[in-house]
DNA sequence: TTGTACGCGTTATCAT
DNA sequence: ATGATAACGCGTACAA
């Protein structure tokens, strides 16, 4: 940069300002000192601005697992605004172990990230909260309602209800629900909106139709091989997500029944596999990219200390009908 | 800094030096500063540190998208050595726009990363090579076999010539592949081992019956729909992705004919989902977490100055059968 | 073994 | 509108 001063004969502050305030400097003096960048084919030394100011123009988004789907198309709209805002994004895949979250924390301690989104709710809230207290902080897609911290988040109480209802709708009196983790918000709210469903249609709600496991096809296979046990199994099950509605099917399949005939499914999630499965599958859509965007954005605003209005973003999910709820073959009576 | 010193009385050197070179301490000094430390809750900042050293332990790992299963997988791989060793992984999702990539140029150009991963090869050979003359750069997994940059790849012309070998040995003798991007050269090279195949069993090699389009669903259901449409379609087709495989098996069961008795499906990728695809895709498995983890040690050997006596890490991809070939049916005579 | 002092490349403050 | 200078926090050459 000296040299840069030197060649355009004006001192290191005004390359600098003519780069950072263009509109302090006389455009004359600019013009000499961009012809002195180009001559001496000069870029900045971002460290040094980083130190100097403070601040890295990059975040973290903590993410459970990359090769889940879920995530990668949420990650996915979160890197395209970062891009777009200038703000790096550095990965931080935990694989499922909450505790390396910890050794994350150091690189904000050491001031090496401005802020951070979290795809991930298995914290405690009041860590969240001290976290948040510390530095921008967002929380997407799983997270409890009541939380302080800002988070984007799709309506899994309501859209789990209109699944559940989708089924009903259908004729099916007899619905089980297979769960993901229950520690889990998003899995909560979606028990409760199958619950609800229930409710508000005169169905009396069994513990023992509802099964819980994680988010996985083995899960949904293992926790659909106990509902196959019962004496009246159910007519119709909704599961957590996707990965749990291809894994049941697997299952209903190995049993000899059918999907939707014998037994109709719908998902969660609307994973990029999900329609060409077979049967391909009825699921709630979440919009995912469009999250890790506006997760983006908030989280930006936090950065530029932005007091916002509003702090929980909520979604709506869409109902996608295909096949395997049955909507296509004649209702049943 | 400064703090920690005063509280132990002695000058930030010495601080500084018991964190680098605690050898270069007494034993009693040490042990004095780090009492300080902890009293003091003291981090060092890791900007200054680096824009001191000259390094960010930092990397940019370039992605076409990371949706796509194989590359969610690498970079897994990838991201579990990266922080193993203490660094800290950039993500680069150009979405398919391969202009994105200078953009990203800039990271280095400012000494924002020390070292980066390309998932693609789009880029000519030469643009390649001039930049890993500036960098510590390592590509994978898709890469001309003549490149001066370490690659990390799989043994696409073996591996595809075993594919298609598998096919031969079921009995087919008019067969066909649904190539990538013929610009990329793991696509040419699967085109290559495909076409030795044939060779090496005295079939003819016939262009009508190699179709090439991109790696999707999308793409192998449409090349399909042109084999189907052919005086005398293939009765097996080897595919180069999994995804390809599964368009292809939609767009054959549309047709109302039966994989694998009508037409058998060998895939490539061993994708997460090709298991519980219906049939159950019979494909070769890359190795994508553990090729990812390689690269990043080569990439870390050469950020270290280390010459390695190797450039490029070949591994073998494993022939996995499940359904869609019907080895577990009658074999052909 | 430890302290002093400089420099890494910027940017912000204060003068001019 | 521009220049001189201090400071960001650390690591290291040199001196002691």
């Amino acid at each position: 940069m000296s040299d840069v001063a030197k060649y355009a004969n004006v001192s290191t502050a005004t390359v600098s300002r003519a780069l950072q305030h263009p509109e302090s400097v006389k455009e004359e003096t600019r013009q000499k000192v961009l012809a002195a960048i180009t001559a001496l084919n000069y870029t900045p030394n971002v460290l040094a601005r980083q130190l100097r100011r403070m601040e890295t123009k990059t975040i973290l988004v903590v993410v459970p697992n990359i090769e889940n789907n879920v995530f990668s198309q949420l990650l996915s709209g979160i890197d395209a605004v970062a891009n777009q805002k200038g703000y790096k994004v550095l990965l931080g895949n935990i694989n499922h172990k909450v505790d390396k979250i910890y050794d994350y924390l150091d690189h904000f301690r050491q001031r090496q990230i401005d802020g951070m989104i979290m795809l991930i709710s298995d914290l405690s809230d009041h860590i969240l909260q001290d976290l948040a207290n510390e530095l921008p902080l967002v929380i997407t897609p799983d997270s409890s309602d009541d939380a302080i911290v800002p988070t984007v988040v799709v309506d899994n109480v309501g859209s789990s209800q209109r699944a559940t209802e989708h089924l009903i709708s259908l004729g099916h009196r007899r619905l089980a629900h297979i769960a993901g983790p229950l520690h889990l918000s998003s899995s909560k709210s979606r028990l409760e909106g199958y619950r609800q469903a229930l409710h508000e249609n005169g169905i009396r709600f069994d513990h023992e139709l509802v099964k819980a496991g994680d988010f996985t096809i083995q899960a949904g296979f293992k926790q659909m091989e106990q509902l196959l046990l019962m004496e009246v199994p159910p007519t119709a099950v909704f599961c957590a997500s996707d990965e749990i509605a291809m894994g049941a099917i697997k299952r209903i399949k190995q049993h000899g029944l059918k999907v939707p005939e014998d037994i109709a499914i719908v998902g969660f999630d609307n994973v990029k596999f999900s329609s060409i499965f077979e049967p391909a599958l009825t699921t709630m859509a979440q919009p995912l990219e469009e999250m890790g965007r506006q997760s983006m954005k908030v989280l930006i605003d936090r950065m530029n200390g932005k007091t916002l209005s509003k702090n929980h973003f909520i979604y709506s999910a869409d109902l996608i009908i295909r096949e395997s709820c049955g909507a296509h073959l004649n209702k049943r009576e």
